[in-house]
DNA sequence: ATGTCAGGCGTAGCCTGA
């Protein structure tokens, strides 16, 4: 059980999470209750669509988090919370690319260097939107590489990747299957993403597949079981080997005005004073 | 049968993005 209590022999536990809340405006109240009933020590944000000045920085910290973020009107936005402080906070790449997309945001934090990143979706694969995925994730293979050169501490890349890694993270694949969300484009592209050195600490504790994070708003796709698993928590193997536990919290996606993403939880046995 | 949300613009209802 990962909620509600911690297990004597994981006291030295932390949580991570990420959360997609589209619109931090739209979630806050659901988020700060969200955030108030468990106990989550780092939490990555996206897609708050808000500048900078509309996040709401002080009722976050009044419960116990630092806060980090990294916004822009309407669209992405991406945000760190941790209980602890947050250190040598980046924002965007440190490449040469004119990109003006609040897609990224990264901090060290319990000795982890934590990275909320947003993926572009990709729009259709027709579209202009679908290069500029495969720039972007191609971009951020970089932007990891040089991150782990100046960081040698464990990495975490946590947010909503817009991709699924196997055909069973996508309930209707005759749906899905050859989209932007879901194709050996896009697979390929994240594996190159993995093979810097992280790994997936969900998908080991749900060998079975069938677990999503996203559905569509349109057509019932949660009512429906018509999911994706698109948020991802990636790890440094000597991290990922600490895992002892990964979840979707499927409450948020239900009830009153949820996001059409559902948190990923993950908790690890790993402790920095 | 392009189904629902969210934000912008601007103050109604259309447009974009997802």
């Amino acid at each position: 059980m990962l909620f509600g209590f911690r297990e004597e022999r994981y006291k030295q536990a932390m949580r991570i999470a990420t959360y997609n809340v589209n619109s931090i405006r739209a979630r806050k109240e659901r988020l700060l209750a969200w955030l108030a009933r468990h106990e989550i020590e780092v939490v990555c944000l996206q897609e708050l669509k808000v500048e900078d000045s509309a996040f709401p920085r002080e009722e976050i910290e009044a419960l116990g988090y630092h806060a980090a973020f990294h916004g822009q009107k309407t669209y992405n936005g991406v945000a760190i919370l941790s209980r602890a402080p947050l250190e040598d906070v980046s924002i965007a790449m440190d490449d040469a690319v004119d990109d003006s997309h609040a897609r990224l945001i990264a901090a060290t934090t319990y000795g982890i260097r934590v990275i909320s990143a947003y993926f572009p979706n990709g729009g259709s694969i027709d579209s202009e939107k679908y290069p500029y995925k495969l720039k972007w994730m191609a971009r951020l293979r970089e932007e990891l590489v040089r991150s782990m050169q100046r960081y040698p501490i464990p990495h975490a890349l946590c947010g909503d990747f817009n991709v699924a890694p196997f055909e069973d993270d996508v309930a209707r694949p005759q749906e899905f299957e050859g989209g932007v969300l879901a194709n050996d484009e896009v697979r390929a592209a994240l594996r190159a993403i993995a093979d810097v050195g992280l790994v997936d600490v969900f998908r080991p504790f749900h060998p079975q597949g069938g677990v999503y994070s996203w559905w569509d708003y349109r057509g019932g796709g949660f009512e429906r079981g018509n999911g994706l698993r698109i948020d991802h928590i990636y790890a440094s193997p000597e991290l990922a080997a600490r895992c002892i536990g990964a979840i979707v919290d499927r409450e948020e996606r239900r009830g009153t005005a949820p996001s059409d993403h559902a948190p990923v939880v993950a908790e690890f046995d790993w402790w920095v004073d």
